[in-house]
DNA sequence: CGAGTAATTGAGAAAATTCAAAGATGGTGG
DNA sequence: CCACCATCTTTGAATTTTCTCAATTACTCG
């Protein structure tokens, strides 16, 4: 099965035919979770189809959302460290994801110079959105963060071959609140006045992106 | 020079005295660059002595502050993904670095199976402790920010076998409340509250940890 | 020693949260 | 197929935390 799913860690551009097509490696139900904190690390994943969100509960057990996955994005990387996986990663609609053994991905590092490279490349990635949305926590208000998260999906979209004024947001509110570091309310209450502003068209899930431009002003983008 | 500082990359015990007795690397005075965003990624770096932050220049030219890091603790890892650096380090008093050239890093990984493994292994550390900074940024007050940085500071110098009831805070207030996304004065205010309510001894920038215990109630830890 | 920078403290303002209630949505079983 | 229940979302009002602006005090280093 890695075999099949390898390509999707060396190659970062044109994998969303192939994910409509193959739907290979473990399926997951919407809530179900493909791993969780303190289980033996032992792959990487892939995302083929769907979205997952990588989580940390804090110490008095509130949800912390590090990240939204989309097809052709990686997880687990945060277990490489210590053996185990130090977040949980669950799926928010039914997801397809391809497991990648990372002892595999090790010998083949070895052996390819290329996949080495890339795979350092991978994790320096993850490590640089991390710290994108530590200065987007750190220093953004309630609309900034909602306008990012919004033209960062719209991005990925974009990579994907997919619209890039219409977004479907498939986590809920409260997973935008809690990886946004709001609260479910102000969420709500800027979708609303986005809205009346004429920027989006929001219609429950869906989310029409009508003014990019202002949108990118209010992100400050 | 490489080969000097790549056990600082391997071993992460007992660096400390090594570092009191061998001052390699290129010296870096108070303020200045060790490398700025945007300069092409040759190497990653080790901190020897002192200590040096990280930092990204928001859009509208405000300063967020990604890490502090602590001799033993490795920079630079952001610049690989795209073989520019992301982010700046600045020191932010004279201290010593190590180079480590990647082209060499990758080679020697290449051949040492354990050298891959443990460079993913700084990386994925990296990761984490980038994750565990979100969640303290989204999900905490400013009391519990400035407790769990207090913390971990004592808790790094553990590791260096230096006091873990006192700690030098070499940065500036302005860069602890850029890394805490806070203001200035809000964490002035908490350090003068903390002290008044027995927590910490401050001195400038000499803070003695007086009640560990409630301390780690406060951060929640 | 003194000028410039850094830190503290206070008072008022603003952003986001909390608490509360109503309204919408979606999945399930009759 | 539709009604119902649970869950999710929206909206409002009051509160709280942190910020902003302002002034004072303390350091630091030429």
């Amino acid at each position: 099965m890695g075999s099949i799913c390898l390509p999707l860690a060396l190659e970062s551009h044109d994998i969303t035919q192939l994910d409509e097509i193959v739907q290979r490696g473990r399926p997951l139900q919407k809530g179900e979770y493909l791993y969780r904190k303190g289980e033996k690390f032992e792959s990487i994943w892939a995302v083929r189809s769907g979205l997952v969100k990588a989580i940390r509960v804090t110490s008095d057990g509130l949800e912390q959302v590090t990240g939204f996955y989309f097809p052709g994005e990686i997880v687990g990387m945060d277990g490489i460290g210590s053996e185990k996986y130090a977040a949980s990663v669950v799926a928010l609609e039914t997801s397809a994801v391809c497991e990648i053994p990372f002892h595999r991905l090790e010998e083949l590092s070895q052996r390819v110079p290329s996949m080495q490279r890339h795979f350092f490349k991978l994790m320096s990635q993850e490590i640089n959105s991390d710290q994108q949305l530590i200065t987007l926590l750190s220093k953004n208000t309630a609309e900034e963060k909602i306008a990012s998260l919004l033209l960062s999906i719209s991005a990925r979209n974009t990579r994907r071959n997919l619209s890039a004024v219409n977004v479907r947001l498939q986590m809920s509110r409260t997973d935008i609140s809690n990886f946004l570091g709001l609260t479910l309310e102000t969420v709500s209450r800027i979708f609303s006045r986005f809205n009346k502003q004429g920027l989006i068209a929001v219609d429950g899930k869906n989310v029409d992106l009508i003014d990019l431009e202002n949108l990118r002003a209010v992100a400050k983008f």
